[in-house]
DNA sequence: CATATGACGACAA
DNA sequence: ATTGTCGCCATAT
């Protein structure tokens, strides 16, 4: 079975999984398609706790202001920049432009997720 | 049950 | 642009 836990987790990492190659998009939005209104740190979380193995686009993810969450300095930062460059988004000091840049789901996608969560009924 | 902790966000200086 | 405050909310202790 499963815990409402693990599936809130579920919903976030399916979320992220879905951002597209070259686009990028912030922990709250996020939170927001997964169902977690007000649920940015939330998305933090589930980052912080990735499984082992997996393929989640983290690096995709950021701060509602364009920035990278991690320090300059620290080495996820500088991880962080060079994927996002190597799929062709520009990252100015440390920044963004999310205007340019953010994921903008079509009704599709935000009709077709839901359903995985119908279905673990 | 009480506190502390964040890969956050909005807002006021 | 920066910095500080406060709100938010699942987890951890």
């Amino acid at each position: 079975m499963s815990t409402e836990r693990e599936r809130r987790l579920a919903r976030i990492r399916d979320t992220i999984a879905d951002i597209p190659r070259g686009s990028v998009s912030s922990y709250g939005q996020i939170a927001e398609i997964a169902g977690i209104p007000r649920g940015a740190r939330q998305v933090g979380y589930a980052l912080r706790t990735l499984p082992e193995g997996h393929e989640i686009p983290w690096h995709r993810v950021l701060q509602a202001s364009g920035h990278i969450a991690f320090d300059g300095d620290s080495r996820q930062f500088a991880e962080q920049r060079r994927r996002l460059e190597a799929e062709g988004v520009a990252v100015i000091s440390g920044r963004v432009d999310m205007t340019r840049y953010r994921w903008q789901p079509d009704l599709d996608e935000l009709l077709w997720k839901p359903s995985a969560a119908w279905d673990e009924t």
